[in-house]
DNA sequence: GCAAGGTC
């Protein structure tokens, strides 16, 4: 029997080759290496046996994708085209320059074989590749027998099951990719083009040397990175300090101080907590109600994928995700460890666990633990745990070599061999062991905890001293022990904003989203610095710089989410259908870039929003046409409001006719002129009633009819405020456009409602959540947690959105507002538990709270206790409400009023 | 000069 001539293709050189190794030392022949057209793709040959057949293997590879996609020659240059053609103009699929050896090597190989079989990772990705080669190669040979190879990890016996196993590619998956480059290459193209040729020129960007280099580029995986970052931004600044208040209680023994913590942790309402801390003091002594001892166990983290390697650099060297990707695919290339781009947290069964160990026995640092590790005596190893995900590609990223540290290595070099290593240890060991106690207190009916810890067995600890895990001692106390509180405080505190994200955090939120790939998420962190968009401070920490806010505020503005990563998820569940065959490529095609087509239009049509945006930051360079309002024209008089600049005639791209004035942005006065004028043109003539003057005419031309038909079309008018017809076309009009129905008049920023933002979108472009027309994305009401934005200015406190505990029965109540005849709009607490009557007025809580919190100061600085057994509050001056809603003066209860006793002991609870 | 995805 003739033997077969095989082509295999990998992704990647390294995969060529070990699956070259592997097969051939199974064929039992020796391996031939020789040299193709480029490189670093080598050709490997051997012989191997397939289902009996006898095969002259040859196993060359490619280097991810072989071609590119990119619009036709004719739209290629950016100002070849209207960016809207973008959506329809045709696309070419190509082998770019840099590929063209790989792609002669292809050809020359499959003229000579008679198979071509698919070694590409098993991913959508490698399925889309495989076409890509399988193009080339039957262009080349069109009778080529095309197989797929699916394999789940470089080990002998995975892939001789492969290659015993093969089967067609799956054109679904490929499909799947094609959609999302298409998508990607139309929406990304026309955007940057866009916002670039919109905003560049028309501002003075204060960060570039050079505006002509500058690139405003949108893409659907950088934008929504860039929102995560703004949007945490934003709730910073929009983080308004709450005090809280809280009770602690310490406890000196001869053992040691224990610290105990109010279990309610803290209260924002002061009077709520001034009641329970004076039950408290009324009564301060302690019993021990609960004693409760556990060990606890503190697990290594699971195997090293890629995301983890990042966040974890990060976190702990706070080298940059972009450097460590570098810095490891250095290490990967000298052997010294596995492939780092990979989504795997779980070894498969049959790695080597202990090989892999035994190899760093000799390592002067942890060498000695990796010896503990393999000596059953010392009992210390633990079969790894996966966090549950499989790329089926390949393993987590583990040491492949044994290396005391190279010469030639960065300081980066050594922290990362180190820290996989180390990992990789962590990983097979038993997690740390601790016996936690805990004690509950009870003061009063409030209840109180302290909690101590001891570390029985380091185990991992010992080799990961990434992690640590704090220790502490209590005193011993025993079930139903009493003692008095050495203090008893009533302590303050105020809220505060949550912290800008760092690199971890901003991984981890792009994880979760789905937001690139563990092969490109740094390099969308890395263009958004390098597009200044965001800045990334010493402590590995983002904030959006003035452009990053500016673009994502344009687009908020709007009311886009074209800045949060919806649209990203919703193409990614689109291509899942496609890849599962149960949608058609064209038919997802179509509708998406539909969609996108029209949210495009609309945004170009709002760009008045992100010009609005960019001059919150930056200072027009006047060499824009773009808005064309704001420069030139003829003069109609001087400013009467800066006084400094004429006010002048000018047309705006939508047609529609304003006065403005020249200082603009500086001074923002305009005269809006009626939507209905066709023509306008100043005159010589001045205004003998408006001052001062010169006030120029103006000879408006209205269109017939757009105005009512007692109205001339012809007008000599003025601007100045005498012109009564002007006044009253304006009031017919508008003075926004001339179809009211199909684009409704606008004013300009500021007092243009978002709502009407958001009807105007709706209807033209179908909601990105659930694909429904009728509303725009950020009113879905699929996504209504996702649609509030956190700036101030959309924050609003509502009715019962916020609880305070019941001060008599402890059941949370909500705010409400009176409607009664005398009350009506006031607030009011209002326990709706039954049989219990608590009510108060919120504005009595907040108007006495000032003089509260400085009788809290006084009772904790003056003498009465600071430091001392109790920091009794002096409620003398205290205004308390009763359950009636009338103030009442003095220590009285809080319930009913009554002099004579507290709420605490208050008869209508019935105690 | 534009995207995101492979990889060197």
């Amino acid at each position: 029997m003739s033997s077969i001539r095989v082509l295999n293709v990998a992704e990647k050189p390294s995969v060529a080759k070990a699956v070259a190794g592997i097969l051939s030392r199974q064929g039992g022949g020796g391996m031939r290496v020789r040299e193709g057209r480029s490189r670093f793709n080598k050709i490997f040959e051997f012989s191997y046996t397939i289902r009996g057949q006898q095969c002259q293997m040859f196993f060359t590879s490619v280097t991810g994708h072989l071609m590119e996609l990119d619009f036709d020659d004719r739209y290629r240059k950016w100002h070849s085209c209207d960016p809207l053609q973008l959506y329809h103009a045709p696309v070419v699929k190509y082998v770019p320059e840099d590929k063209l050896d790989i792609k002669r090597t292809l050809e020359e190989e499959s003229r000579k074989c008679q198979w071509l079989v698919l070694w590409l990772d098993c991913d959508r990705e490698g399925e889309n590749i495989a076409f890509e080669v399988v193009e080339v190669c039957t262009q080349a040979n069109r009778h080529l027998n095309v197989w797929r190879a699916r394999f789940s990890a470089l080990i002998d016996r995975d892939i001789r099951e492969s290659v015993e196993a093969l089967i067609r590619p799956n054109q679904l998956f490929a499909d799947a990719v094609d959609v999302r480059q298409e998508i990607d290459l139309r929406i990304g193209a026309s955007f940057t083009r866009f916002q670039t040729m919109l905003l560049k020129d028309a501002f003075h960007l204060d960060f570039a040397a050079d505006n002509r280099n500058v690139v405003l580029s949108y893409g659907p995986c950088q934008f929504p990175t860039l929102g995560f970052i703004v949007e945490r931004y934003w709730e910073i600044q929009s983080h308004e300090p709450e005090e809280f208040w809280t009770i602690n209680c310490t406890h000196n023994s001869d053992e040691g101080i224990a610290t105990f913590n109010w279990m309610r942790g803290h209260m924002f309402d002061y009077t709520c907590a001034v009641i329970i801390y004076e039950m408290c003091v009324q009564e301060p002594v302690a019993t021990v109600t609960k004693v409760r001892q556990q060990e606890k166990l503190k697990y290594p983290p699971h195997p090293l994928s890629t995301i983890e390697l990042e966040k974890r650099a990060s976190r702990y060297f706070r080298i940059s995700s972009e450097q460590t990707m570098k810095v490891a695919e250095d290490l990967y290339q000298a052997g010294f460890i596995s492939y780092p781009r990979t989504e795997t947290d779980c070894f498969s069964q049959r790695t080597d666990l202990r090989a892999i160990v035994q190899e760093q026995q000799g390592h002067p640092v942890w060498g000695s633990y990796a010896q503990r590790l393999l000596d059953p005596g010392e009992g210390l190893w633990r079969n790894p745990s996966g966090g549950g995900h499989d790329d089926k590609a390949h393993p987590p990223i583990h040491p492949t070599k044994f290396s005391g540290g190279e010469s030639r290595w960065s300081q980066d070099h050594h922290r990362l061999y180190e820290l996989v290593v180390r990992h990789f240890l962590a990983c097979v060991s038993k997690p740390a062991v601790g016996a936690e106690t805990t004690v509950e207190v009870d003061i009063a009916g409030e209840s109180f905890s302290a909690s101590g810890r001891v570390i029985l067995e380091k185990n991992y600890l010992d080799v990961y001293r990434f992690e640590s895990w704090g220790g502490s001692m209590i005193p011993t106390y025993t079930f139903g022990q009493q003692f008095a509180p050495t203090t008893l405080t009533l302590d303050s505190g105020v809220t505060r904003p949550p912290t800008l994200l760092s690199e971890a955090d901003l991984l981890s939120c792009m994880d979760k989203a789905g937001i690139g790939t563990d092969a490109t998420m740094h390099d969308h962190i890395k263009k958004l610095l390098d597009r200044c968009y965001a800045t990334k401070d010493s402590n590995t920490r983002f904030s959006p710089t003035n452009l990053g806010e500016a673009l994502v505020m344009g687009y908020d503005d709007m009311g886009y989410e074209l800045w949060k990563p919806y649209l990203r998820a919703m193409m990614e569940s689109d291509m899942k259908l496609v890849s599962m065959g149960a949608k058609r490529k064209a038919e997802v095609l179509e509708t998406c870039l539909e969609q996108m087509k029209a949210c495009f239009q609309d945004a170009r049509s709002n760009k008045a929003k992100l010009f609005e945006a960019m001059e919150v930051f930056f200072e027009r360079s006047g060499r824009s046409g773009a808005l064309e309002q704001h420069t030139g024209g003829d003069i109609i008089r001087r400013c009467g409001v800066c006084q400094e600049s004429d006010m002048v005639l000018r047309q705006k791209p939508d047609g529609n006719f304003m006065v403005g004035c020249l200082g603009f942005p500086q001074c923002r006065n305009a005269v809006w002129l009626p939507g209905s004028i066709a023509e306008a043109a100043v005159t010589t003539n001045t205004c003998s009633i408006c001052t001062p003057g010169p006030v120029f005419m103006i000879q408006f031309k209205f269109r017939r009819l757009d105005i009512p038909h007692n109205y001339n079309v012809n007008h000599l008018g003025c601007i100045g405020g005498c012109d009564e017809i002007l006044k009253q076309l304006v009031e017919i009009c508008g003075t926004g456009s001339r179809n009211t129905s199909t684009t409704p008049a606008r004013a300009r920023g500021p007092t243009t409602t978002s709502s009407s933002n958001q009807q105007r979108n709706s209807r033209q472009v179908a909601c990105t959540h659930c694909m429904q027309y009728g509303h725009s994305s950020n009113v879905c009401p699929s996504q209504i947690s996702h649609s509030s934005s956190a700036r101030s200015r959309d924050v609003s406190q509502q009715n019962g959105d916020s609880s305070v505990p019941c001060e008599t029965c402890g059941t949370p109540c909500f705010s409400r507002t009176a409607n009664t005849a005398n009350n009506r709009g006031r607030k009011f607490y209002s326990c709706q538990s039954q049989g219990c009557n608590f009510f108060v007025w919120v504005d009595n809580l907040s108007n006495s709270n000032g003089g509260r919190r400085a009788e809290r100061a006084n009772a904790r600085t003056g003498g009465r206790g600071r430091g001392g057994r109790s920091g009794r509050v002096n409620a003398a001056d205290t205004t308390f409400v009763s359950a009636t809603g009338d103030p009442v003066s003095g220590r009285r209860c809080f319930v009913c009023g009554d002099p004579s006793h507290f709420a605490n002991v208050c008869p209508s609870r019935g105690i």
